[in-house]
Parts: structure tokens; sequence; C-alpha cells
DNA sequence: ATGAAAGCGCTAACAA
DNA sequence: TTGTTAGCGCTTTCAT
């Protein structure tokens, strides 16, 4: 409010030149004579002249902000993506402005603000589970979507080989040699869940064993939803032998239920989750569980997205990146030590 | 890039009025008569107008935008106050960039991409643990800080009441008979690790009990120091029957430490945390902890840096939480069931 | 109640 | 190489 702040102009009659050319010296112009561009930078220095960032965006018709939506900022998978996403954009002069949406509607009136209104050049959108979402985007408006490929709509994505992921956790338990093995899924109306649970069903067709869908039980990615996943296979009495949780978090509580019905993990029950949180290698037993790069994904985005908005590269792509299987002692006693 | 948008201009010549009716009419002013709000927001509809956020904050040098920089976006309890201060803003209509710096140098050059280029209205700080930093804001600049209050400067805050956090926690400890009580503090750079420790001390003083600097571990809030805290002093032969861990993560690394070197929790040691992690009631045992309300510190701090913004009010105030203790087992068997 | 004019701080196109 | 003239899309006086 203080309006003492010097502008462009006031530098300029102080440097005894017109306020273009500091224009120029500011943009690293070439046209400047080196003894223009040494008092005008002298006096910018000495007036403590900075560039005011909106109105370059009102001039240039580019904000240097990009926007990331997520279901919530606090989720370690989601964070983890954003804070990649903030530091690629960081290193590319561009701020990152990440907002939660929980319903549909929020997401819409936040689309309607920061794309409609013009706050930001671009958008990364995570866990974009229904394409309906985003009837009203201007077509042409640089999106990237995280976590969820495009069906209906051209718009380039980076995502984790969900299937081939979900198949070589499967893989896993079949190798230890178990037959008995139960899925807990994400909410199925997630592309990912999905996709997981295909990788599953093909892992197990290959090895030749049945698929039987009552082992298979919707959870909602939470500690609470894995517990009474394997709660209520105690109360049926037909507890397998091991579990695929789609994430750690729901892994976690399943070794919390089982600690508490006395199923000894590994011996009675092996359990393997996604995602390889930091605090996954601290549980009892610490968590088998394929490790994806989430940063990564964050950069992956942000690196597409800036393509786009700067049209270097408009090509859809759809980018799949892989996980790592980390063996602790959840799916066997001789797993990875510490 | 499409020029395509409408603008104020296109909307007031289609609707046959001045384009300032057009700007009155969207800001909701009263001098419209009521025809022509009618046939200017039928106009506006029509032609699927929307205001340019941009040139709206050029024109009124506010741009509704606010920062919170963070050490990083991932660790719960930091996403957590991110996401209550997100909420809060856009409850106000405004939007909060939030950006992550590791080293001073990175938070002075965002402090100055941020502040010096006008990018933002106010500015939340967490864990500001160098007043230093900030010498280069600009006074008078709105600067809220969150988890340490201001020492050399006048800048409001809202953190936890450490002090008195730590000292209901150690009381705990206390209250179960414990004399030999061991802490892990976090770095002792970071205010809210030194007034921990001050309750620390006060609650063992005030039961007659000896500090004992040996009994103090630095730690840097990372499971992985817990653990290390807790093996050294298995190493050196002296085990506490106790510990303040002043965060849920080193508490769990502890929890991690005493299963491996078969120190039985709670009936050997005791271990108490602060926070209330969400997984830290799936742990095994489940943690004993401090709970602090995070999205509320976040949200309150954002009413607050509001609050200066809109000159509502702009005395200085210190705001300070206060925590709420979790009994589960990681400190008494009996504690609270599941 | 409405319109005209000026300006927010900068960039871009054109002249000189 | 430098300066002049126009905007960017909006809000804010000040007239009418």
């Amino acid at each position: 409010m203080l309006n003492s702040r010097p502008t462009i102009r006031d530098v300029a009659r102080k440097a005894g030149v017109s306020h273009q050319t500091v224009s120029r010296v500011i943009n690293g112009k070439q046209d400047v004579s080196p003894e223009t561009r040494v008092l005008v930078e002298a006096t910018i220095v000495q007036m403590g002249y900075q560039p005011n960032a909106i109105a370059r965006s009102m001039a240039r018709g580019q904000t240097h902000t990009l926007a990331c939506i997520s279901p919530n900022l606090t989720d370690y998978t989601l964070a983890s993506v954003i804070e990649g996403a903030e530091t690629e954009a960081r290193q590319h002069d561009y701020f990152l402005l990440s907002s939660s949406a929980v319903d549909p509607e929020s997401f819409s009136r936040l689309v309607d603000e920061l794309v409609g209104h013009r706050r930001v050049d671009g958008l990364i959108v995570i866990n974009p589970y229904s394409d309906k979402r985003f009837e009203h985007i201007p077509e042409n408006f640089p999106v990237v979507f995280v976590g969820a490929q495009s069906h209906e709509q051209n718009i380039s994505s980076v995502c984790l080989d969900d299937e081939k992921v979900a198949y070589e956790a499967t893989r896993h338990l079949i190798s230890l040699g178990h037959t008995d093995i139960a899925l807990v899924t994400g909410p199925m109306e997630e592309d990912c869940s999905q996709d997981r649970t295909e990788g599953y069903q093909r892992a197990l067709k290959e090895a030749g064993l049945p698929f039987d869908p009552t082992k298979v039980i919707e959870g909602d990615w939470s500690a609470t939803s894995g517990q009474s996943a394997l709660l209520s296979f105690v109360e049926q009495g037909r507890v397998p032998t091991a579990i695929f949780a789609q994430n750690d978090r729901m892994a976690m509580g399943i070794l919390r239920a089982a600690r508490d019905a006395n199923i000894k993990v590994p011996s009675q029950l092996a359990v393997i989750g996604v995602d390889d949180m930091p605090l996954s290698s601290y549980f009892d037993p610490p968590l088998t569980t394929m490790r994806q790069d989430m940063p990564l994904i964050g950069q992956e985005a942000t690196r597409m997205l800036l393509n786009i908005i700067q049209r270097k590269n408009t090509d859809l792509r759809e980018v799949k990146l892989p996980a790592q299987l980390v063996v602790r002692q959840s799916t066997s006693d001789k797993g990875g030590g510490r």
C-alpha cells in the first residue's frame, strides 16, 4: 500500500533514459550500449527497484504460474507429487499454486477461478477420476493429468504403470508359493484402482489361479479401510494366506488388524503394498511394497505441461512410470534386513 | 493465446453500454439501473465473459494471493498446516501459493520473487527458525509465522504451546511412575525444539527429578533419527524406562529400534510423541501422543494474515494453541483400546 | 444512472 | 542504440 515502490519510469528518470531502455536492461535484451546498461543497472540497485510481476503478466499475457488440483494436500503420495512438481516449476521460474478439491463442485469452481479467470498458464490435475469434470475447461488450455489417463479427451498424462505394478506385486506373492491371494483395492471409480485390479487378475490367470471376486474388497486408501478389510475376512472365517493391498496405508491397516487378530505375518499372512511411504520400513513387520517415485511423477508432469505451454511439444503423451519391488518382512522372514 | 476471449469492452459494445457500466455490474455496484443490469448480465452469460484476474490485480494493486513458505510440503504436520491455510484462504476468495525452501538461499530467492515482485499480498512462514532470514522482507509487509514466534521483529505468530505440551507429555510419564525419562529433540536451532525441551525440564524439576543432559539426544524429526537415538542408549547400556520424543515420527523410530533390540514397550520402555499422525494409532504398539490440531493452526494463521492485509487488526498477536493427550499402548497397557 | 478519461507498471512495435 | 507511442483489461476518479 505504501506506493513508495519505484517503477520502471522512476528508474528511467533518475538514470536519464527512457523507461523502455530500463525495460530492455531488466529483460536482458541486446540492444543496449554497455555504458547505458551499467548506468541503468546501478540506478536499479541504488533505488532498490524490483519489477512488478503482475504488470509483467498483464503486458505479456502470461502469468508464469501453474496450478495443481489434488484431492488433498496431506496424503504422502499426493504431497510428494506436488512437491516434485513445485520444485520442477521453480526450476523453470514458474510458481505452482496447489489447491485441494474434494467434491466436483469445488473442483469446478476452482477450475473456473484458476483457468477461466486466467490466473494460471497451465493445470496439473491429480487423480482426475472423472473426465466429466473437464467439460468446461476451455479447449487448448494446457492440462496434464497425473495418476490417470484421459479417456474422452486428448490430454497428456503421467502415471504409474498401475497394471504392471499390480501384476508384479501379485507375482511376488505367487512366487512365494501363495495360491490364496486376496486383494484390497482403492475406490473403484478411480482408474488406478481398476488398472491395479487388472494386473492382479492377469498374474493370477497366468499362474493358473482362479479369480475369486469374494476375495476382493474395496477400500478407500485409508489404513482404517485396510483394517476393516482384514476384519471382514476374519469374521467370514476365510482369511487368505496373502493380501495385495493397493497402497501402503491400507496394508498398514491390515498389519494392524492381523496383530489384533493374532495372525502372524508373514508366516500365516503375507502382505504387500504400493508406494513405499517413509514409515513403511518402520512398521512391524516392515512392509514389503512396490516403491514408486512420486516426486519424479510430479516433475515429469510439470515438464510436459511446460512443453505444452511453450509449444515445444504439443503431441499427446501418456507416460507410464515403473515401480520397484522392495522386499521386507511382511512377505518373507528372509526379506531385506532392517 | 487464442485472443478470442471477450473483454469488458466487448461485452459493453454488444450490450450497447459503456465498459464502465459492465465493470459496475460484475463488481456488484449499486449505481446501475435494474434494466441495464439485467441486460449486461445476459450479455455476459451469452458471450461467456469471465473477468481477467491479472488485470484486476493490476488495477487494484492487490493480487488476492497469499504465499506459504515451508521447509517441505510432504511432512504430514506441515502439509496439514498448509491444507488448513489453503482451505481458509479459499473461503475468503484468496489463493495460496505454497513453496518449499530448504536452505536460506532458496528462502531468500523465494521471498524476493514472491514479495519483492509483488506476486502476493501476504506471507505465511512455517518454521521460521532463524529471524535473520527476514532481513530483507520489506517493513510493513503482511507476514505471519507458524511454529515459532518472532524474536527480533514484531511479527504475529501462531504455534503450539510447545512448552506446555512438553510439560504435559513429561507429566504423563512421571504420573506413570517413571523417573528415568530421556528426551529426543528436534533440531535445536528450531524454537519449538527448545521450548519443548524447557517444558520437559520444568516437569522434571517440579517432580524433583534431576535433569541429566546425557539423557537428551538431538534428532531431526525423522524416524531414522529416533531409531538411532534409542540405539545409542542401548549401546551405552543405559536405556531409560521412558522416552519423550518431540514428534511422532521419531517416536516411531524409537518403537522400531526397541523391537529390534528386544525391549518391550511399554513394560520396559514407555514412549510418547507429539502430533498424532494418522498412522500413530496403527503402530505396534499404538503410540501415545500429544495431539495437535494442525489444520486449525493453518486456519488461524491465515485469518490473522487476512486481518493484517485488510487492516482490520494489525496488532501484534502471538497465539498459542493447546494439544491433547492421547493415551495408547506405548505408555500403558491399559491405554485406550484400539 | 451512466460515460469519458486517466492510469495501474509493464512490454511490444515502430520510429528516429 | 535509443525514445515514442500504444496497448494489456481492468478500476477509479470525475463529469454529465
